[in-house]
RNA sequence: GGCCCCAUCGUCUAGCGGUUAGGACACAGGCCUUUCAAGCCUGCAGCCGGGGUUCGAAUCCCCGUGGGGUCACCA
């Protein structure tokens, strides 16, 4: 049997963290076995514009490299995958419920829900709601189910015990009794979830369920809607959740914003978001993939520490590339605890994978944020081409994600130096420095050629002959003519710039 | 509150009856060094508590405690 898993996302306009953590075990599931991992839409309940809200988390799994063999826009044999366009075999599946006597209409008004709701809870017993007519006859509840539109609800059985294997979890157990009546399908004929999944999974032949936890207490309900259409279910295994770092609380859906600290608002201001945009979009923010797609960190980076967080391959193995994770991914390594999401060394694997990433596609990846940011204009010149290319090599293992390129190398793009005061003052306005620098053009300016080695050379060999401490030379060099006091090799930098741009900028320097 | 799930360094995890409780991120210190990174070395830090079972428990059982999830004509 091949495996087949999905993934059924509502179209909410973003692609979640946790989200594509549950998506991921399912790729992987389904990859490691040969088998398929199906897309579906659960947008059942959705009022808002269905297209507009699936493109960005579409975009996102494409971004991740999470590809879907079914569902939006690649289609399959087992369609329709977008559940707003299945109404009818839902309303179908529940009158087959119904004939089978595992359903009935229910007749209960919502007042009189309410009040015994209520009642229910003043007595602090919890509300278990069986409908009057979930005793008649299938022939006279498809009867009244004819004549005018009724909620359906599955009926319960009474008395028994449900065992689920999960594959994570191992058994857990739910008596019947405590289970209320739930509505499968509205007056109005539209499925709920907890039916519309099932038959969904059905219809897809589902192979293996691979859920957050908090799908878990749904499973009793759903197991029985198996029982009452005749079939048999299929592998649960119920994924932990993702709690916020340095927490224990789910990452939740609701109330991003908050994740959205002063810290975060300087990255994405750094990559050229102004604060109306940032508060405008609901999906730029930490917990949502198109975050870290926008700050340039490597999808494979992203897919690695997701595919880690909850999930181990030894005791010691961090960095596991998609192929090995592939070949070696299966749920009985998953935690059954819930994991917090780590910035931190989600930034670290970024790291990781962008130093051995192949110069051309760091290169690929940094133009666009010098373009954003209008530094370099495209198309490229050979020049400018060849330029991106030395200050890449020049950063080094600096580089961590694409925008890095601003931080460290964005000088290099721009005729005006931007100062960074306290280091100017600190590094440049200071007793004697001035004229050193004056008497260091003089050197620069016979230096031949104008290569890091022999740059570093006419410099050592200035600071011995002078007495001169190479680092108050070297620090003053460098804030004069990159404006900040970090970045690439101060040789690198000057080389990089060659003799008359530095010669400039050590004039607008000491000009100041 | 009912039901369900969970519990090893701050965080991610290894461990599946006998280990000096291992690794990673973060943090601290050191080396290197023109800055910042990187790299290398060192350090800090953990089995929620209590009972059992056992020669022996982080590991098995029970009870607490704590955390989480879920209780809709949402998904």
């Amino acid at each position: 049997m091949t495996v087949r898993t999905r993934f059924a996302p509502s179209p909410t306009g973003y692609l979640h963290i946790g989200g594509v953590r549950t998506a991921l075990f399912n790729w992987l599931l389904a990859r490691r076995h040969g088998g398929q991992f199906i897309l579906r839409i659960d947008d059942t309940d959705t009022e808002r514009n269905v297209a507009a809200a699936l493109q960005p988390i579409l975009d996102g799994f494409r971004w991740l490299g999470i590809h879907w063999d079914e569902g939006p826009e690649v289609e399959g044999p087992y369609g329709p995958y977008f559940q707003s366009q299945k109404l009818e075999r839902y309303r179908q599946a529940a009158r087959q419920l119904v004939a089978a006597g595992h359903a009935y209409p229910d007749l209960s008004t919502k007042e009189q829900l309410d009040t015994a709701r209520k009642a229910a809870e003043a007595a602090k017993k919890p509300y278990i709601h069986r409908g009057p007519e979930r005793d008649l006859a299938p022939a006279e509840a498809e009867r009244l189910l004819a004549e005018r539109p009724l909620p359906v609800r599955l009926k319960v059985p009474l008395g028994r015990k449900l065992v689920l294997q999960d594959r994570i979890r191992g058994a857990v157990e739910w008596q019947t009794d405590l289970i209320s009546d739930p509505v499968i399908l509205r007056a109005d004929g539209r499925a709920l979830y907890n039916f519309a999944t099932v038959v969904d999974d059905v219809d897809l032949q589902i192979t293996h369920v691979v859920r957050a936890e908090e799908h878990l207490t749904n499973t009793s309900v759903q197991l029985l809607v198996y029982e009452g259409l005749g079939l048999p279910p299929p592998e649960f295994a119920h994924v932990p959740v993702v709690c916020e770092p340095q927490s224990r609380k789910k990452l939740s859906k609701r109330d991003m914003k908050k994740f959205v600290t002063a810290e975060v608002r300087a990255k994405l201001r750094a990559v050229g978001f102004s604060d109306a945009e940032i508060d405008a979009q609901d999906n730029l923010n930490p917990a949502t993939v198109a975050y870290y797609q926008e700050l340039g960190y490597l999808p494979t980076a992203l897919v690695n520490y997701l595919g880690r967080l909850g999930w181990s391959l030894d005791d010691k193995t961090e960095v596991i590339p998609l192929d090995q994770m592939i070949a070696n991914f299966g749920l009985d390594r998953v935690k059954d605890s819930p994991a917090s999401f780590d910035p931190d060394k989600l930034y670290w694997l970024a790291g990781e994978y962008m130093r051995v990433l192949p110069p051309a596609e760091k290169a690929a990846g940094c133009v666009p944020y010098l373009v954003r940011a209008g530094r370099v204009a495209e198309p490229l010149s050979g020049e400018t081409q060849a330029l991106v290319g030395r200050v890449i090599a020049a950063c080094g293992d600096r580089l961590k994600l694409f925008s890095d390129i601003l931080t460290y190398g964005g000088f290099f793009f721009t005729p005006e130096v931007r100062y960074d005061e306290a280091a100017f003052t600190k590094r440049v306005r200071k007793e004697g420095i001035p004229a050193l620098l004056r008497d260091v053009a003089g050197v620069l300016g016979a230096t031949n050629p104008f290569d890091a080695p022999a740059v570093e050379q006419a410099l050592q060999q200035y600071c011995t002959a002078k007495g001169v401490k190479a680092a108050d030379l070297n620090h003053a060099l460098r804030v004069s003519v990159s404006g900040v006091p970090i970045g690439p090799g101060l040789y690198d930098i000057l080389a990089i710039l060659g003799r008359a741009e530095t010669l400039r900028r050590l004039e607008l320097a000491l000009a100041r």
